[in-house]
Formats: structure tokens, sequence, C-alpha cells
RNA sequence: UCCUCGGUAGCUCAGAUGGUAGAGCGUUCGGCUGUUGACCGAAUGGUCGCAGGUUCGAGUCCUGCCCGGGGAGCCA
């Protein structure tokens, strides 16, 4: 054993804290930062961290003797320090196992940190986002941000769609009317890209089945629990594919994600206080109804909405809460939608088009549907859209050569992780979140 | 952009009717061999968001502005 625990190399395993219960009794090295520290007297109590877990450790005066002890008292919290000892088996210990220390290192003893171990604003804890992280509870989100993503990609990868990475900076508009980020592209005007549809059709044509993932950006004014003006899509897009394909695809990816989360990040969902056993029912079939359906639901209701009305917030949360579930609903009036929806050819007045609200009133986590296919209804929609046509030529060919029946979809993910996680809003779910008027950190 | 609530110590907040500012936590020092957001004692801490106005006197009343929370519209 060495004295001074000046070295930050070390002879023993380094164990990761979410490991530790395989090495009781063994002589092992953690490498962490202090959560918080408990003293009394001749024993000191750590709480550390190490990114995997939490692990209470004990250094005892007569163990390790005055010089490491006093270091010890020193520590604040969030110094980082390595630590080397036995885990020892004990129901007093928060994790069910503590580590008894025989030496300490301490990298550097930090500054005293911001955050407290208590209640803060929602505006401070903003502020010092880079910090948050640290804590407990953003520490399980992100753990599940990061196991919705990989499902994700896993799913798509399993069922044979390629991986096509779009691009951000984009020449023109690809809803044509909604606000896009605007920015200088050398000698020209270029925007953020807002969807990766439209190249998403580009790529399906040539491979099939695709997706995409990345950012997009729109400078929508919108200050609810809901919006970020910076979020993550996964957009597949399917050639030779119908309304019916899309909804069904939709319906597999969720509840794939869902049971997948439930699986592997249990202990994330605990420490977010989740109903659990809410999201195991959440199993496919997912109810799918039509919006004169719904439109007929919240009429009785008492809604005042009419045949034409996209639905409102308050709209979504209670048809939402008529199912136990997600619900799929379909066939929206084809006036209030994008122009490259297809229109139902029995009902020209209706778009081919579905939504996917989420339970429990976290709304809209999904909008996609049936694209036109048609070289001159496209170009005839491109016209009543007021769009300019010499931009979209590109987005015309497709159309020109070997056109087929296509549909695809967009998942936001941040909705998605704050309905699984359960937060009550999205700026959670994304490490840097991006709002109106906040950009720092 | 609109509606609404707020801005007092590093943080979370309290400060009736206008009379010159408080607590807890943090930090520093001391005490404690089983603590769980430990506890006990002491110390430390403020242009009361900014600028005007009313008043003998404004954290408190009035006007304007800035910043933040919640909601709406729009959307994923």
């Amino acid at each position: 054993m060495r004295a001074g625990g000046s070295s930050i190399m070390s002879e023993q395993p380094v164990v990761s804290i979410e490991q530790i219960s395989q090495f009781e009794g063994q002589d092992i090295t953690v490498k962490g930062w202090i959560r918080n520290r408990r003293s009394s007297g001749k024993l000191s109590f750590l709480t550390v961290r190490d990114g995997t877990g939490d692990l209470q450790a004990i250094v005892s005066k007569g163990e390790v003797g005055d010089d490491q002890f006093s270091l010890c008292s020193q520590l604040t919290q969030e110094s980082s320090v390595i630590l080397t000892g036995k885990p020892r088996r004990d129901v007093r210990a928060p994790g069910g196992f503590e580590l008894d220390v025989s030496t300490l290192a301490v990298i550097h003893i930090a500054e005293p940190f911001p955050i407290q171990p208590k209640d803060h604003g929602v505006g401070f804890l903003m502020e010092y986002r880079h910090l948050w992280l640290r804590s407990r509870r953003q520490h399980a989100i992100l753990r599940v941000r990061h196991e919705i993503i990989r499902t994700c990609r896993n799913f798509f990868d399993d069922r044979g769609f390629t991986l096509i990475d779009t691009p951000i900076f984009t020449p023109n508009a690809c809803e044509g009317t909604t606000t896009l980020f605007q920015t200088q592209y050398f000698d020209q005007v270029a925007y953020l890209a807002q969807s990766g549809q439209l190249y998403g059709e580009a790529a399906a044509a040539a491979f099939g089945k695709i997706y995409c993932f990345g950012p997009t950006f729109r400078a929508e004014k919108s200050k609810t629990r809901r919006h970020l003006m910076e979020f993550w899509m996964v957009e597949p897009e399917m050639a030779f594919a119908d309304l019916p394909d899309a909804m069904q695809l939709a319906e597999d990816l969720v509840s794939t994600v869902i049971q997948r989360v439930v699986e592997t990040r249990r202990s994330e969902l605990e420490i977010l206080e989740r109903d659990i056993p809410k999201l195991e029912a959440m199993v496919k079939p997912f109810p799918r109804i039509t919006y004169e359906e719904a439109l007929r639901r919240l009429q009785q209701k008492g809604a005042a909405i009419q045949f034409g009305d996209d639905f409102g917030a308050d709209d979504e949360t209670s048809l939402a809460q008529e199912f136990d579930r997600p619900v799929i609903v379909h066939r929206y009036p084809a006036d209030a939608k994008a122009f490259y929806m297809a229109k139902d050819p029995e009902r020209p007045d209706l778009a081919l088009c579905m939504d996917m609200l989420a339970s429990e009133g976290y709304g809209e986590i999904i909008g996609g549907g049936e694209r036109i296919h048609d070289l001159n209804k496209l170009l005839a929609q491109i016209k009543a859209h007021d769009l300019p046509e010499e931009a979209f030529k590109w987005y015309v060919d497709l159309r020109r050569y070997g056109t087929v029946p296509h549909a695809g979809f967009g998942m936001g993910i941040e909705r998605v992780v704050a309905w699984i996680c359960g937060l009550d809003h999205v700026r959670e779910t994304i490490p840097f979140p991006r709002m109106l008027y906040t950009l720092y950190p």
C-alpha cells in the first residue's frame, strides 16, 4: 500500500461505481468527484460520483492517518479525487455498498460549487447548465435520451434502412412558410434545415428505405414547455409505401423505444419518479382515429372547433387523455397542410397524413404521411402555395425519373424523451437547450 | 407577438397599513467515530433589476425600460 496518495497511478483495478458489487473485499481504485461530504470528528463520509453512479466512501482518521484525514476535511463539493480501498456491503449505504478508503489522492480542490444539494430556480440552473449536467436527475434524463437514440438507430438499421445524412445549410424553405434561421453562405443566403425530409425523399428513391437523424432549426418564437429552437429529429422515408405503412412503422418504432427504455433504464426512470407500469402498458396496437373522428370527440366535449381547424394544445391533451397509450390521428384537412402532402383520392379535401400524439398531454411526437408522387399534382401545389419553382427544381425531378408512392415521418427526440421521462419541460432533455432568448451556455 | 406572475445576501425566500433590511442554506473557524440535502456553536455576507417621479422619508406608491418564470398561437 502506498503512503501519501499523491500519485494518480494505481496498481489496483480502476472500477466504475456501477460495477462495484463485483469487487467486494478487493483492493480497488475509484476515480470521481465529491457530491457531498459529512464529517463527524474522526470519521468522514464522502458521496463520490464517477459518471456511472454514486458511492459512499468512508474515511477514518485511525485508518488513513492525520495527514490524509486533514486533506479529506478540505474536500469541497465537486472536488476531484482518486480513492483506493475495499468495497463492503452495508445496508446503511445508499447504493448497498460503501468503500473503506485506504488512500486518498486529491486532483483538485473545487471552488465553492454554485449548485447546492437543495432547491434552485430554473433560471439559475439554466445559467449553470454546464454544471447542472452533473446532477443525478440530469444525468438520468440524458442517459434515457442516449438509450432512446440508440434504440431508434438499431430499429432502422435492423430493418434494412440506410442512414443518410441530410444537409444543415439549405438554399430554400422545406415547408415554405415556417420561420427559418437565415445565415450568410459566402455571397448567398442560406437557411438552417428545419427538416431533412425533402432530401430524404431523394435518398429513398436511391436506396429504397432510408432515415436521417440530425439537428433541425426552427425560428418560431415559441415559448412553451414543448418547444426548442434547435431539436433533433429522426426521419425515415420509404419508397413504394403509403400512409398505412408509415403509421405501422411509427407504431413499431415508438412501442420498441418504450419497451427498450423500460428494460434497460429502469433505475434512471426510478430516479425521475416515472410511473413505470403506465409506460409498460403502452404496447401496440395504438389506437388510430381519423381527424374527423377526433373532431367529433372534441365537439362532444364542448370544444369550439370545426372542420378545417387545427387542434390546439388543449385539444391535443384532451384527446390524448381518452387513451392509455399514444394515439394516431390521420387524414387532416389538406388546406392546413404542407404542399408535398398527398391527398386522399376518395376525399380530395383530406391529406394522407398522420400525427402521433403522446399520452399524458405531451402532445405531438410524430408527424408525417404519404407524399405527392405525381409530377403535375406537385407542380400545381408548388404554384398554389406560391413557392419558388426554381428552388424546388431538384425536388420536382424526383417525380420525373421513376416516381413511386412514398411515405415517411419525423419524430422529435426531445418530446419523446420528455414524455418517457415524465418531465414537465423539454429544456431538460437536451444537454444544452437553445430556447427563445437563451443561447448561453 | 399577446396574456399573466415575478426580480430583496452566492442560492431559496420572508419583509400588513411608506419610517431606512431578516431567516435558512452556502462559505470560514471550532466541536463530534455511522452520517444520509447530518448535527451543534461562532463569524461572514445587500446600489432591495435599471432610470425617473410622488413624499420630510420609498424594498414598499406611480411611470417607463430591462431580465426571468408560466401560458397562448405555431409546431416535432
